[in-house]
DNA sequence: AATAAAAGAAAACAAAGTGTTTTTTATCAA
DNA sequence: TTGATAAAAAACACTTTGTTTTCTTTTATT
């Protein structure tokens, strides 16, 4: 990819995150993004077919950066819990708190973060998965892995608008002790 | 109020849930929610004051009429578990599935279960304080409610989009299995 | 350094949408 | 009936979008 090409995708995307700080999404002109960019109107439809589009970008950029370095991680883990994976996936939210606060900020938070849960579903089954867990005799699997998905989320949305109050420690036990009583109530057939 | 008020404001609501069904909040124009319900540009203008407006109001109407609903239904509960305000939501929600069914679709279904979630903190929280349950010793309270609210809303929103193929009664108990065991972990000093 | 190819800038454009104003007509409640 | 209120219709200024055209700059390659 041409160096001017690299630039511009990068400028347009820094502007929309700064613009998605100050405002809601629906409320952000690509006139203002691309008057904050420094790049032409037409620059702009060549890199981006509509302002969505650039949404579901960088949305999918970031949440591809956060996640695979989460599902790395769970590499390393040495036959332990899932614990550190939800660490690993606030810390990293937290640090690159200042790239994506924009997308975390208000309304527009939903949008990335249903990205984010679409992700997570993957890594949460992966999880369940890798530590062998008997799936719960009363309860589907897919509604297990949305529950957890789901609430992580929704933690992380709590998280953002009491304005990160909590450290990612705080909140991973906060996380295991309301998730992990589920997992260990498997089936009692080999826990006997 | 007039009767031509309640008539307009009834059209233009019946009008843009029937647009809710066909496409997403944001395609939405103006133009087709006053074609649709056959008032004039004035009109529209002088009930709400944007889409927005709309939005907001209506979706206050419903989860006003829903929580409500199982607000009441709490008075009944007969030193019961929460289970029977959860059903009852769950079924609130798929009884008036035809009146809401474009709120619950797609994208904005989000606009509106994010409405939802404020009210259901409320909910919960009365729920918590009826049943006395001592708060977790780990978890602080507003944790707790969030994770339960968060969860329910992630699951309808599930429960939604798999074409709401569980009863509410599966539902509740699915629920319940992922709940409870979190809320009867509680301080071991009265147990004991 | 010279050059062809690619990328970007500037300006103008039609089309669509928003929210307001003005005028006229219909409906309500008393 | 009558004054008051609500709604309709049409025109409006304005904003935003996405495209087109023309021209300039930057890049990689020779």
């Amino acid at each position: 990819m041409d160096r001017r090409q690299k630039k511009t995708r990068a400028a347009i995307f820094s502007a929309f995150t700064s613009l998605l700080a100050e405002k809601s999404y629906s409320k952000i002109t690509v006139q203002e993004i691309i008057d904050s960019a420094n790049v032409g109107r037409t620059t702009f439809y060549a890199h981006f077919e509509t302002k969505d589009d650039l949404l579901k970008e960088l949305c999918e950029e970031l949440v591809a950066h956060i996640v695979s370095s989460a599902m790395d991680c769970t590499l390393y883990s040495d036959g332990n819990v899932p614990e550190s994976v939800f660490c690993h996936l606030l810390r990293h939210l937290r640090e690159n708190y200042n790239n994506i606060i924009g997308l975390l900020s208000c309304e527009s938070s939903e949008i990335f973060l249903r990205f984010f849960k679409d992700s997570l579903n993957g890594l949460v089954l992966s999880q369940l998965v890798n530590q062998d867990r008997k799936s719960h005799v009363d309860i589907p699997q897919d509604f297990l892995i949305n529950h957890i998905s789901g609430s992580f989320v929704e933690m992380v949305l709590w998280w953002i608008k009491g304005r990160m109050k909590q450290t990612p420690a705080d909140l991973d036990s906060y996380f295991r002790a309301v998730i992990e009583p589920i997992l260990s109530t498997r089936e009692t057939s080999d826990s006997a």
